[in-house]
DNA sequence: GCATTATTGCAGCGATCGTTGCGTTGACGC
DNA sequence: GCGTCAACGCAACGATCGCTGCAATAATGC
């Protein structure tokens, strides 16, 4: 996980029914062609979403827009992406993607109250929000692509732990501890969360764990 | 809380500079006009705004649409609300009060049980879920429309333990623990919590509150 | 290097959006 | 009841959106 195909070599939306891994292999056959300028275009699309959602007032995104923003034929836009819905979120996958990389600090504790705070710090960057917002009120499911990454790096954290030999909650029961109220308070209300805020959500998470003996439940869910 | 004005007789976004209690009163003076046609057209377009929703793929909501769908002329929508941002926000306000019940069961485990489940509920419907995000994407923060309803009802209940005597944590903890996992699943996961899973929440709480003595300190941010 | 072809640019079109001016309706105070 | 004026309907307009032909470009395999 997070060793993803890097941002540049990826192809966004192909309206093509062929398997996507064959086409990421390097012996890609006659077909797809990801090379130096359609990398280009890609960028600078995905570039000028970002641009644009961050000191616009949303809603006013458009195609044209955007392709203007990023110095591209509109015509290519439409034909590349579906839809604006699609466009968000694959900026919004790729943007949360190698973007943070996963604390190691030799603890649980340590590894989650470092994680937690850096998704909290991400969070407070206006265009971090403006795309998830965005991508929320799209109708393609733009939003599960915000926080796959984010699922999979606690759950990478929390079976390290395992590996170790510790107890450990659920992702699911991390997320709802964690994730949950990083994204809410970012969403929902003007409160970003501070540091302490953010680390008393990883304790709370630990101690829990710690006192009472849940992992081993099938939890709920 | 919760004994706000009626939903046919507030005015959305009145752009004249006045007060809006004195609107609210029965002499109104000689301005504003929140009698029954405006109602009627306000409802209309409401509930068109709900309906498409609920049934289109969402971002192909446009005025013309919602005017369409209301049975009203397409200007009267323009010159009501400023931006489908503002309309949005409305719906989402004007959707969120008055449709939930405080809980009163005595006890703050039971109301809370209660009110949680309820709100979960309410979060499978997918009209309710179609707002949110609606109004998470508009600009012209919708987000805080959406919940600060809620927060209010949490502050009821919690306020109630209090006089009861109870130690009860503060309205942003309780947020944190049960708004904000009912929220987050229901925006960005597929898994809309059953039953169990929230009472489960609402449990954590009160145990976590009974235990430690954290509701007399300050509490971060 | 050269042929192939995926990808982009270009021009132009229908459709719809958002706005404005003006006449009409109907809610409110008397 | 009647007059007043906010709120709505109507028609028309410019602007922009979203799409589709066809030509030009450049990435890929040989």
């Amino acid at each position: 996980m997070a060793t993803r195909a890097a941002d540049t070599t990826r192809s966004d939306a192909d309206p093509r029914p062929e398997t996507d891994t064959t086409l990421r292999t390097a012996h890609a056959g006659p077909r797809a062609r990801p090379g130096g300028r359609s990398a280009r275009v890609r960028t600078a699309v995905h570039r000028a979403v970002i641009e644009l959602l961050a000191d616009a007032p949303a809603e006013q995104l458009t195609m044209p827009a955007i392709a203007a923003r990023a110095g591209v034929h509109p015509t290519t836009v439409y034909r590349r992406w579906a839809s604006l819905g699609d466009l968000l979120a694959a900026v919004a996958e790729s943007r949360f993607t190698d973007d943070l990389v996963v604390p190691d600090t030799g603890s649980l504790r340590g590894d989650l109250r470092r994680w937690v705070t850096d998704v909290a710090t991400d969070l407070t960057d206006p265009e971090t929000l403006a795309i998830i917002r965005a991508a929320l009120g799209s109708s393609t499911g733009g939003g599960c692509a915000c926080i796959v990454e984010r699922r999979t790096q606690l759950g990478a954290m929390l079976d390290r732990e395992r590996d170790r030999g510790g107890v450990v909650p659920t992702v699911d029961r991390a997320a709802d501890v964690l994730m949950a109220p990083l994204y809410f308070r970012a969403l929902f209300t003007d409160q970003p969360g501070d540091a302490d805020w953010a680390h008393d959500l990883a304790d709370s998470l630990v101690d829990h764990c710690a006192t009472t003996a849940v992992a081993t439940r099938p939890s709920s869910a």
